[in-house]
DNA sequence: GCCAACGTTGGC
DNA sequence: GCCAACGTTGGC
């Protein structure tokens, strides 16, 4: 079962902020290589949830998807921070999906220690100059960064 | 198709 | 707040 990574601003949504909704609607990612992923994740595949742009950044806790992807309402809203002019309902480019808590890390594992592993260095998350908000993860790399638990 | 300008990401 | 790196836009 393939394993991914993708990023929030806890100030936009958080793992504690999921543990307490318990759900969510993961939308406004609007880059195309990120929802390529997007659109390759099923229904009980897991991520980390990682905190960026912010005083910590770090993987903070798992998920998983709970409804693969469909098309992200947030483009068509012209109220929301995501909207997207160039969309409609007949062709919206974006894609969402829904997904559900798992775990929090407490403490969160810094992208600081992430760094310093031999295991992670395939991993867009380390690679300087990398800003892919939604990546694969390989069986390797998740159960090396399990072990930073 | 090239590439400069611009906007965004995201760590520090 | 700074700025490096990247993606996108748009003139040509």
């Amino acid at each position: 079962m393939p394993y991914w990574l993708m990023k929030s601003e806890p100030a936009e949504l958080s793992i504690h902020d999921l543990q307490r909704l318990g759900e969510a609607r993961w939308d406004g990612v609007r880059n195309y290589q990120a929802r390529n992923f997007l659109r390759n994740m099923q229904a009980g595949e897991p991520f980390f949830f990682y905190h960026s742009s912010c005083p910590e950044p770090g993987i903070a806790g798992i998920a998983r998807i709970i409804r693969p992807a469909y098309p992200d309402p947030t483009a068509l809203d012209p109220d929301s921070h995501y909207f997207d002019a160039k969309a409609s309902a007949e062709k919206n480019p974006w894609s969402a999906v829904d997904v559900a808590f798992v775990e929090a890390f407490e403490p969160l594992i810094p992208l600081a220690r992430l760094k310093t592993q031999s295991a992670l260095l395939a991993l867009p998350l380390v690679q300087k100059g990398s800003r892919l908000s939604v990546m694969p993860v390989a069986a390797d790399e998740w159960a090396a960064i399990l072990t930073l638990r």
